[in-house]
DNA sequence: TCTATATTTCTAGAAATATAGAAATAATGA
DNA sequence: TCATTATTTCTATATTTCTAGAAATATAGA
């Protein structure tokens, strides 16, 4: 029997943060280009509303996916490797 | 720019197949035991309905992560292993 | 302090999803 | 053919999720 541990639990929340369009572009986009700020990844998305980022934005970091580094203001964010690396290494091609 | 290609778009839906608990956790019991059919896998999880059982087998192979053999009534799945080494190898540890 | 900018929280409506019962379909064997 | 079993489709309901506007919070600089 599958177990339902933690490590199990975070997988799905880390596949559900991904199973969004908008999400994995974040994520992509992330990979990408490291310590973008909410606003860069605004500008870089089309037309998406701060409040409609912040909300993707938090399920990212919450399920480990994100890290984030805060700067006065600004807080920028980039992809956490080693939970890629183990969830989907996909990410980081 | 992330692209929004056909690559990105099975990646979209083999997250979102993965982000639900009582998927993952059938994909991580087709890894561990190949060649089920649907109602062995409903006897292997807690009281689910076959409907919705069903309902989640399709998204799981809509989205190409699982294959199919019919056999007379039954019809068993297993773990495309190609797509999930590409985009969820951690259901193959 | 005042202003501007960045981000989050609150709220609500719209859309999507999960769930299961009932009916339908398909295949097998008596 | 009839009964049985496996699975899917249809339908409805409950819940979750996505989205964004408005208000709130936080920080920096003038």
């Amino acid at each position: 029997m599958v177990e339902d541990n933690a490590e199990v639990r975070q997988a799905v929340k880390v596949y559900k943060a991904l199973g969004e369009p908008t999400r994995l572009k974040i994520a992509l986009l992330l990979t990408e280009e490291r310590n973008l700020c909410c606003s860069d990844i605004g500008n870089k998305l089309e037309s998406i509303a701060g409040s409609t980022l912040s909300h993707h934005l938090k399920q990212l970091t919450d399920c480990g996916l994100l890290d984030l580094r805060k700067d006065g203001t600004y807080i920028y964010y980039s992809v956490n490797r080693e939970i890629a690396q183990k969830y989907a290494p996909y990410l980081l091609e």
